[in-house]
DNA sequence: CTCCTCTCTTAGCGAATTCTTAGAATAGGG
DNA sequence: CCCTATTCTAAGAATTCGCTAAGAGAGGAG
């Protein structure tokens, strides 16, 4: 997880709200307490924390009734909730009101840092990537050349999804490898060019300019001109 | 809580009923007690309280007796049973039995009124989630699609209400797993899959367009295109 | 006790995808 | 203009992926 990463903590039992600002500070992170879902809302709007762990049982407004006012407000900002074990798993589960994550009481702070990761991670991915008049919606993984649909293969989105993320820069062949085939895929062949040309195949329909450009002797590049 | 919310409690310690009245009077709560199970459902009958708090031991018909005579009956009145504290085959017994949260004698009346607290405002959400021409009334669980009502499991309602939640997303199979399936739950098969087969034939009768897409090698989307 | 429903597992088929290979095409230097 | 290194493409082989049928096991209802 980035170090400043801002979190935000409410939890009424002292001692457990204590350990995670130990925790996450240890981590990197910047971190704010609250000890009631009153002033964990409040705390939302001063301090625009990028995630929350907000505890389910909290005296006065619960973390349900944070949750459902924080989602009407209109606000998207990613939260774990934390439960008890034994708070009947099925209830707690399917009053998914916008929860984006939960885990059960007692947990290790590794598994909690995990899943804030994962959070980030899978919260961060939902954006739109746009080249010229190509566009990639990483949460749909609709891909739109203009007015037309394309659909892509897996490993034909990965590989042009990766590209999208770094435009303009020319990607050696080793790198997209790497980056997209993974580390220690024993393969050791012309597939980043065959999947290119896969992708050109797809991406440029008649008449239209080409997106992917050759760098001979360096690589791949993703660019409009 | 909202004042004038009406409260019922069942309890045959006249002791601890007498306490509740008393707290929940000064909170401005409408109450009314009954002191064992027959006089408990005729109080539901005829009081028509917005939650009621159910002893587990009761002379004559028990709570658990009570509990599954209401569901019996189509009510969904939400419960609040109380146990004694190491019964805890009650505990599973009775949440199976369609109780919405327990507490353990002795407790606290705060907590029992956070808990009454959480539970209404739960049971308030009154949410309908619309994706295409299907419809799924969170609060009662019906789903239609158009004019046609469907009948799900209850994993399958789990798995299609998370889907609703996030819709056009592509949610991998492992992301399904965790939130619908839960954590540490043992299961690394393809569950997913026969879950979304199982909605998919349920959902999409004959001739109608598919609200499941399947995004092969990423996972599944529910969406209208 | 028996039947029924629900959940999960397993295994196999068919199809889509991924990767390999080898030869054709192309660019760029001399 | 020719040669060579490099890139591209077509086609097929190997692999993976997703779907479904079938059934075991658990649990509740009658």
């Amino acid at each position: 997880m980035k170090p400043g990463t801002r979190v935000l903590v409410v939890e009424d039992d002292r001692s457990i709200a204590r350990l995670l600002e130990l925790e996450f500070e240890h981590s990197g992170l910047v971190i704010r307490c609250a000890y009631d879902g009153e002033n964990g809302l409040d705390a939302i709007g001063e301090f625009d924390p990028e995630v929350v762990v907000l505890d389910i049982m909290l005296p006065g407004l619960d973390g349900v009734g944070v949750l459902k006012t924080l989602r009407q407000r209109g606000s998207r900002v990613p939260i774990l909730m934390l439960t008890a074990r034994d708070a009947i798993p099925d209830k707690v589960h399917s009053l998914n009101l916008g929860a984006d994550d939960y885990l059960t009481k007692p947990f290790s702070t590794e598994e909690l840092l995990a899943r804030l990761g994962a959070l980030l991670r899978r919260t961060e991915e939902d954006e739109v990537l746009q080249i010229a008049d190509l566009s990639i919606d990483t949460a749909s993984r609709d891909i739109w050349r203009g007015k037309r649909r394309i659909e892509l293969t897996a490993r034909e989105y990965e590989l042009l999804e990766f590209m999208a993320r770094n435009p303009r820069r020319v990607l050696s062949r080793s790198l997209l490898l790497s980056r997209v085939w993974g580390h220690e895929s024993g393969v050791e062949t012309n597939v980043v060019d065959v999947y290119v040309g896969y992708l050109r195949k797809k991406l440029d329909a008649a008449g239209e300019v080409a997106l992917i450009r050759t760098i001979r002797g360096a690589g791949y590049a993703l660019r409009e001109s």
